[in-house]
DNA sequence: CGGAAATATTGACACTGTCAATATGGGTAA
DNA sequence: TTACCCATATTGACAGTGTCAATATTTCCG
């Protein structure tokens, strides 16, 4: 069983993969269509069928490995022997640098009506890469309150500012003049109380 | 020149745009179109050309209204005389509450792709509620470095996480367990300084 | 009263997702 | 090899969509 060239085409699903997304970050989502991916793969317009289902499928398979990839870059250097803060520095660098490499993809990510929702696929992935802000948000001096309200509340928080701060960055939402040179390791300092590290 | 019964059918465009809403709450955004809206109204299928040129004018007209609602959400209640920390509890939890009575909405509000983004009536809205924001941020004991930073890094940083709070909120990312009588007043206190007021 | 302008309708077109029916080819057992 | 099955892909069709040009209707105003 080769998984490269199997079946007529080959692993078309993959191929489909790939020219949505090229559409995806090309023509934003509105411009992204079955019919034009089975064109671009060069196959029959039905042909999305056998390996999707229907759009809402194709769309949850993509944003399913964007949410792998977003987990990549969260840990990428991570073997590296850094310590505890450069690694949440990193999860927070890629997270927002994730963002900006794949707008479209990031925006449709947290669609609520495009994708299927419950798809197990999609949530083990979503739920990796939550697992890694919770661990940054264990790094930082985030403990008001009392210790078994942390977690959660620590948890929610930085997932808030990191999605809100990257949405708002692609969307183009603050002024240049506010964003020279700036990051989200800018902005986390404001807010996070003394590192106890 | 009465406003609210002229022309043929009366101010036909504000019927669209109750019409489109209560579809979009409804069945979302993509269960929204113009013929349904049209339908819904009891006009022909391309009467919303007339009073919005296309499907993107409609939305960014739709998207313009709920960010007034929003802005007026954040002030509400500022007529009393409540001092300033209740005024940013206000805004701030009236934000949220938005966003949990809209959803669909207030997605499309942060849409990239189906809006016309340089619409001067939807700038103007926009920039009326970071103006509001920006005062949040101010009343916040949030500055670090020098005084000049604390202006856009605190409007950048209130903004990234209340709008994060918000969508992620509203789309069910956060596991209740976590949010048991959870709002964004508990989690702004988790991450801000030692409030001086 | 009558023309001009705003407003609404009609009909058409290309495009979309989806489905049923059909065709094609590879894998496998005889 | 041969024959079959099944995964895979194609074809054709359908209802629905946004958009546009042409036309019709109503209101406004001189």
């Amino acid at each position: 069983m080769d998984a490269a060239r199997k079946y007529h085409h080959g692993n078309l699903k993959e191929a489909f993969l790939k020219a949505a997304r090229d559409l995806l970050e090309r023509d934003g989502l509105s411009g992204l269509s079955l019919r034009k991916c089975a064109e671009k793969v060069g196959v029959s317009h039905a042909a999305p069928k056998n390996h999707f289902g229907n759009m809402a499928g194709l769309l949850t398979a993509m944003v399913t490995t964007g949410y792998a990839e977003l987990a990549v870059m969260m840990t990428a250097d991570a073997n590296t022997n850094a310590d505890r803060k450069q690694r949440r520095d990193q999860a927070l660098l890629g997270y927002v640098d994730f963002a900006q490499a794949n707008p479209a993809l990031y925006d449709l990510m947290f669609s609520r009506d495009r994708l299927v929702q419950d798809d197990p696929d999609l949530l083990q992935q979503i739920r990796a890469c939550f697992v890694i802000l919770a661990d940054c948000s264990a790094e930082l001096g985030w403990h008001h309150g009392s210790l078994e309200d942390k977690a959660g509340k620590g948890q929610v928080a930085i997932w808030s500012l990191v999605h809100g701060y990257a949405q708002l960055v692609t969307a183009g939402r603050f002024k240049k003049e506010n964003m020279k040179g700036l990051s989200i390791l800018d902005i986390l300092p404001i807010i996070e109380q003394d590192d106890q590290n």
